[in-house]
DNA sequence: CTGTTAGCGCGTTCAT
DNA sequence: ATGAACGCGCTAACAG
């Protein structure tokens, strides 16, 4: 059996009370009894039953998912992910809230931070806009020792606990090493199409991209960055546009989420000669488009798994538990028309 | 607060005792006592507390995991991972063990399996080898109620509870589309690295990958598989010979674990015309080679993700609770030069 | 400062 | 066939 709370306080010649004070760091206990306890423990190599310990705790765990608003596909599929998890929650005593916040609105995001803060939850997940006044607020609730976790996109600077999200600079190398394989030394420009580049996603993306073709394949060159705010109409129209004034382009990137306007503007050229495409997010756009070969190939993080994860973290973070560092890497998930799974989309 | 078993006494008009036989569906129960108990439970929407269940059990559950032994690189390191597995087992009131016997070895398998089952355990993963007996076996266990998994080869027509692995068909679809897209056009014959067509997941990576090759690039011709038991001073021999005779090969694809000597056999003819390879499990190896141009790509399955998924699911399966699909499944990572993760391998 | 005691939600004797 | 009472490992009053 493993030794217990009982097995301390007889090791240690004191009482449960005693010993508890010393588990939980709480106050009042004289400096010389407590390193009495802590050897014992040490020697006897106690570890706690946090399942118990909740138990008399009736302890619950309330953690607060801070996510855009919008009509963005790949975040109300997040979003639907938290639901998954709001409703797995109560079997391991947790509460999960969502609160949402206009997309890209740095001042709302505070906001909301904030008014988060003073609900004392045991952990904050949050989708994160790139500012000053954000990474204050995010430092605010370390400062409460309340867990925070980036999701999706990260929080450089901050004092954030952990990032549940992919590296977006390997994402965008591998978008490029694709893409320059599957050209086969076909010569021609590269288009990039991104949703803005004021988001880091996106620019660290390009930066990844960028590199890999500079240094593999330095033979094409990569046309102006194509911005279409990932807005169906705009990026249809500003795609459409680029490839009639390069019509030599052998080439797509869709680094962001603008795939619908993207599909549209390559649906129209359809006797035209062929352009290789890789795009970002697994929806049900792209993946139609990979099974009909417009899109080559996507690279995708798997919401659900960012979810789980940051939740998984959150929950360790909040025990003081150790968190098992490779099982929260978010991989990017490569699929061709070979290897789509079947049921999701 | 979420209801209790008190909850359900009060509402019933019985005592706790009986709320628990009817709970635990022990005999000793009226038909109208139980019906009133039962009635009660879903009214108020009980939901039992597993955590408090096994703490008042004491309850541990022994978990057994059969590996093939041998000097595979990824199944010692999966065997790595299980140990990893079984350092954090007790926190969750688990206790893992292994099993080893030699690959490709039925008999042996069908041994372990039962002398497993001989100590009743409260599941176990095992890497399946193919055949009638070894299915029989692990019905032996279903029969006795005992949870089991197969890992990374699977069993079809046995009553295994889950796979915990990749879909191989997908695997090697994916390979095809992968070589036939990097071949871009280059005619010439493909040549096929096997184990043994004796394990499900060899077989499975062919059939998809000769699927994918005769639909979409007809214009290559397959060589006949090697078999090289994945043994690398058989299959550097192999591979060499082959290519010898064919010396106007521009593929190959190492579907099994032999990427020793088949990595030794490349290095021997550097300056002969430039060979496109795609192989699986990424290790040291494979990974130097991936590094050196050696290999094209890799197509991963991620061994930690695989234990960590089996576990669960048998621990979901002991506790007769449920099983998130969507996080159980394990994908295949495609890995180029240019997205390697950095501290694996 | 330290110890006693009564639960947390559930399972399990042992009586009745 | 049913119920009372104790214990699992831990925390939290309340005494002393």
């Amino acid at each position: 059996m493993r030794p217990t709370v009982h097995d301390i306080a007889a090791a240690a010649g004191v009482s449960l009370a005693t010993v508890d004070r010393v588990l939980n760091k709480r106050a009042g206990v004289r400096k010389v009894t407590r390193d009495r306890v802590e050897q014992a423990i040490e020697r006897i190599g106690y570890v706690r039953d946090v399942a118990a310990a909740n138990l008399a705790k009736s302890r619950i765990y309330p953690f607060v998912f801070i996510l855009p608003s919008g009509d963005n596909s790949f975040m109300r599929g997040l979003e639907a992910e938290v639901h998954a998890a709001m409703a797995r929650g109560p079997l391991e005593r947790m509460v999960i809230s969502i609160v949402k916040v206009p997309a890209f609105d740095a001042e709302a995001l505070v906001a909301a931070l904030d008014e988060v803060r003073a609900t004392a939850p045991a952990g904050v997940a949050v989708v994160a806009v790139e500012s000053p006044e954000v990474i204050a607020a995010v430092n605010r609730l370390r400062a409460d020792r309340i867990p925070v976790v980036t999701l999706v996109s990260d929080l450089a600077g901050s004092a954030r606990d952990h990032f549940a999200g992919v590296d977006n600079v390997a994402a965008g190398r591998t978008a490029a090493s694709l893409l320059g394989r599957f050209l086969g030394g076909r010569p021609g420009p590269i288009a990039v199409l991104a949703g803005s580049m004021l988001v880091r996603d996106h620019r660290e993306r390009l930066d990844g991209f960028r590199a890999v073709m500079d240094e593999d394949f330095p033979g094409h060159t990569l046309l102006p960055v194509i911005e279409g705010q990932d807005d169906p109409v705009l990026t249809e129209k500003l795609v459409s546009e680029a490839l009639a004034a390069s019509p030599g382009t052998v080439g797509i990137y869709s680094l962001g989420a603008g795939n619908r306007g993207l599909i549209a503007a390559l649906k129209q050229r359809k006797d035209a000669p062929p352009v290789c495409v890789i795009a970002h997010e697994l929806t049900r756009h792209t993946r139609a488009a990979l099974n009909e070969g417009l899109i080559d190939a996507v690279l995708n993080q798997d919401a659900g798994h960012e979810v789980r994860s940051a939740v998984r973290v959150l929950k360790a973070k909040a025990d003081g538990a150790a968190v098992i560092g490779a099982q929260e890497r978010i991989y990017i998930d490569i699929f061709l028309k070979d290897n789509l799974p079947f049921d999701e989309g």
